[in-house]
DNA sequence: CTGTAATCGAGACGGTACGTCGGGTCTTCAA
DNA sequence: TTGAAGACCCGACGTACCGTCTCGATTACAG
């Protein structure tokens, strides 16, 4: 978040009501205009709230659309559904139930582009949004091993590859496809080929053992 | 490209130079200042060329960018290494390594951000960009199913995937991979790494049959 | 005039229609738009010709506007009323119905204006439009001075003024009262201010010698 | 001026020295480009300030000249030099004296030439430059009625004309004059051009009444 | 209850880039 | 050689946002 937990005595203290009118304002606009035609003095008119304000808590346009569809990220849940296959076929679709709003397709490209030549920025994504995400990976695969679908991490075998390596591209693979498949394919993610998607990962995923 | 084969008969003609000038310009500011910095008037100025001429021709940054690094992306080859796996960890790497040119990694990401909210910019980095590379798929697996590695084309299995949703699956899983790896997990895609995600793909395509 | 008797042999003849039809576009646009907004391209447009066609006669705005307007001056007269006073009042009055005339008034400050910091545009006023006026005057004195009204030019006086001398300075101030009154007092010009002007200048006319 | 006594409550205060540093800004590159070449970014830059700022408090170039040159004008003062004659050849001389600065003169026409096609701008010339200087006519006249050079005024003579007439044709007369020998006939406003002026003015003042 | 201090909305500030417009030149093809 | 068409370079336009700053007016907590 912006602000830790900076010790502050004195003053007028900061109205939480700003934050929320003015994260909830970013996500509006973000959905109108996308990120392009964002602006900061939008912001702050659609708010309520005057540009100081806003610049008091947050450093910039990034900052700012990071905080403002973090939240939404956090949503995304792992129900059990008994299987390996059907979890990873519910995170996929609730995933692309995601990108399909306006505001957090358009926020977390314009954030990613944003950091590609800005580490501070991409620091914080991974924190804010990407990191979070991998629960999803690990308790997934947790559940599959405690089922018997997956064999249990073991002392790494050379000729495999450790548990982290494994998450890590589990991640990658599900994360990018979906991501890919809907912003830059432009094509649907449906029930149908979450199911396709999803055989392929789990064939994969037994052969890299 | 940004005018097709329009009819126009009298007055100057437009300077081929101009647009490569203005082409090779816009890399080149992508590379020293990036998306964000990169203005039309630097562009210009770089190309030695007015403004004006430069509206002329493109509509805007972002139509400017798309035509300016499609043509990195062009220079994906598919060379026959002998297996599909080799082929594979081939062009993966090499697709890594153009995401490792900040001129690249910076624009792409940048116009997909802005396609978002901008349907004619989807269609046009489609066009410009994304399907061009699928014939890097349909080679490749053409090529296996000549060696023997893949089953060839069949008439639909009710049970299976017919061709052209398996080329689009490859292609997501792929470019999304490792663009996901690349730039948001921001981790590097070295061999190993190649050859561990070919593995996974290749032991999922042999699931969804 | 913008071209002399300039050898011309070979090659296509100059379009006389293409000068006239500049030269009336000229006085429209001046009328419809002012100086300020009247552009080159504008009444090539409106004359049905090229660009090109218009700065192959002219140098620029100000010399295309200074041969547009100056023909409108060529149109007052000095018609013999039978007396001075009655001369110079017609006279008067049709100098303000002139500058009544937006193309003229427009046109005739524009370049004045230019010429404050143009001594050949200035030369060129004076020679197209100014110095051409004073004939009226010179007229005026002589028909006077043939009804007696004024005495005839005699070697000069020490006390007095001579002949030069008092032409311009009649031109002057007719002028200059006129175009004050017109175009910076905003006051109309109408038959009794003519003649109480003029009585004015008549009898300062007797003081002078 | 550009801005009345409006209400303004909240937020910053315009700065007062902005003002002054863009009035003099403009002086200083009217002097040095003249009106054609001087542009609204750099009186900007002299001024130290940002061209928001300047078009904030004017609306164009325009403006903003007429108000830089307005103040040039009420530098011009009635001398009491102890008789109408002498007082009016003073300031006759003053008022040559200013239109021979390139900033004044420039200044003036430019924005007259404007005016002709633009009523608020006439309006906004009249009530900065033109009405203000009428006081040394009505101070002169009443020094000269005091004196007895000139009739007190009386209730107006059907033959004769009244005070504000009077007032406004001397007004027109003599400003005109001088602009007119200054600037269209380009030749200089020496004393004894002066002399011969003023004596020609006060015949005619005596012949009116 | 009275300071002190950080907050608030408002809006002016110095900048940078925008996308457009007009000036005057140049290049092509047709007459 | 002229003419229409239109692209060219250049420079200024007036606008939009940026992120900072100054205002006067609220709040809180501290003494």
């Amino acid at each position: 978040m912006h602000n830790g937990t900076s010790a502050k005595k004195t003053g007028r203290p900061r109205s939480a009501d700003a934050d929320h009118a003015i994260l909830e304002a970013t996500r509006a606009a973000l959905v109108e205009l996308g990120w392009g035609k964002l602006t900061m003095g939008d912001v702050a008119t659609r708010a309520g709230v005057a540009k100081t304000t806003l610049y008091r808590r947050w450093a910039g346009k990034n900052e700012l659309v990071v905080d403002a569809v973090a939240v939404l990220f956090d949503e995304l849940e792992l129900p059990d559904r008994g299987s390996l296959q059907a979890d990873i076929e519910d995170v996929v679709l609730q995933f692309a139930a995601l990108l399909a709003l306006p505001e957090a397709r358009t926020a977390l490209m314009a954030v990613v582009a944003e950091s590609t030549s800005d580490d501070a920025l991409r620091q914080r994504i991974r924190e804010a949004i990407v990191d979070r995400q991998k629960r999803l990976v690990v308790l997934g695969r947790r559940r599959a091993q405690e089922r018997g679908e997956l064999p249990p991490d073991e002392p790494q075998d050379p000729a495999g590859t450790d548990a982290t390596t494994q998450i890590d591209l589990i991640f990658d693979v599900i994360a990018g496809a979906v991501v890919h498949r809907t912003l830059v394919s432009g094509e649907p993610v449906d029930p149908t080929w979450a199911r396709t998607f999803t055989t392929l990962l789990l064939g994969g995923l037994a052969a890299i053992r």
